[in-house]
DNA sequence: AGGGTGACCTGTCGGC
DNA sequence: TGCCGACAGGTCACCC
């Protein structure tokens, strides 16, 4: 569900509500990925001073240190005071004087670690080898046409693998290509100068977009308020195999590449 | 060190 | 209707 559109929306729908909130109590259920990393009974008392986000983590800055979020595969945040009562995929929650944060996640691939610091050894594990931030100042197109050179993998791989950009995940990934006209297999270090360009570019812009119509909805995303997105209606290629290229009719490709699926035009994206 | 694969988990959908 | 396999928005640990 979430690639970094969704996170940063999920971020922006209740980042304001929760600042400075006192925490009054943390339940953790079922394992997510990892265990929290602390008891819960230490983190009440703690102030939540505010919320960032870093690639898809969402990262709540703490009196003392700090709890990483990450949403996985399933994973949606709620937050408010009249939450529905918890059901069977509710596998976090934090009450806190301002409302009650909850993670909802069927497949668990999500995560709710506490860290003391961003120096933590779990916090650099997991934060570390991230790339640049798409929407943020440091993402040059020059320095990004430079580490593609040194990748010879597919293009589209490489840009879901987060370690030069963060935040691209398998929907943006066939969607940003196909903005930049490029085929997915191409090879990250084959691509010249101008079409790196073209796809710097289109990352940002399709980001960018994204985040401002709410994020995606293809199954049941929704922001921390329950409002869900409407980017699903913008997909070019996006699980839309076998139908007419938007652009240009002919139909839409698919395939997979280290085993996640793929959309592109032929005609529109060159190799 | 880059690149490929399996693993983690639950739900849903299509085919028989 | 039931069963079974394929697949789903992520990414880490492990091989070579």
């Amino acid at each position: 569900m979430p690639e970094l559109p969704e996170v940063e929306v999920t971020r922006l729908s209740f980042a304001d509500r929760i600042a400075n909130a006192q925490i009054k109590s943390v339940f953790m259920g079922k394992a997510l990925r990892w265990p929290l990393a602390c008891e819960p009974s230490s983190l009440h008392g703690q102030t939540v001073l505010r919320v960032r986000r870093r690639g898809k983590y969402l990262l709540l800055d703490l009196s003392a240190g700090l709890l990483l979020i990450h949403l996985g595969m399933s994973g949606s945040l709620s937050f408010g005071f009249d939450l529905p009562l918890p059901g069977k995929h509710d596998h976090f929650e934090m009450v806190t004087s301002q409302g009650t944060l909850r993670l909802h996640d069927p497949r668990r691939f999500g995560a709710v670690v506490y860290a003391a610091s961003e120096l933590d050894p779990m916090a650099r594990k997991l934060l570390g080898r991230l790339g640049v931030e798409p929407l943020g100042d440091d993402f040059d197109a020059q320095a990004f046409h430079a580490a593609l050179k040194l990748r010879k993998t597919a293009i589209k791989q490489v840009l879901l693998a987060g370690d030069i950009v963060v935040g691209v995940g398998n929907i943006y990934a066939s969607e940003t290509l196909f903005l930049a006209g490029i085929r997915p297999t191409t090879r990250a270090n084959s691509m010249s100068k101008p079409r790196s360009a073209r796809l710097h570019e289109a990352i940002r812009q399709v980001l960018a977009q994204a985040v401002a119509k709410g994020g995606s909805t293809l199954k049941d995303f929704s922001n921390a308020n329950g409002e869900s997105g409407h980017f699903q209606l913008e997909a070019m290629v996006y699980d839309r195999g076998g139908l007419p290229c938007r652009v240009c009719g002919s139909p839409v490709k698919s395939l997979r590449q280290g085993q996640r699926s793929t959309f592109y035009c032929a005609s529109c994206q060159k190799p």
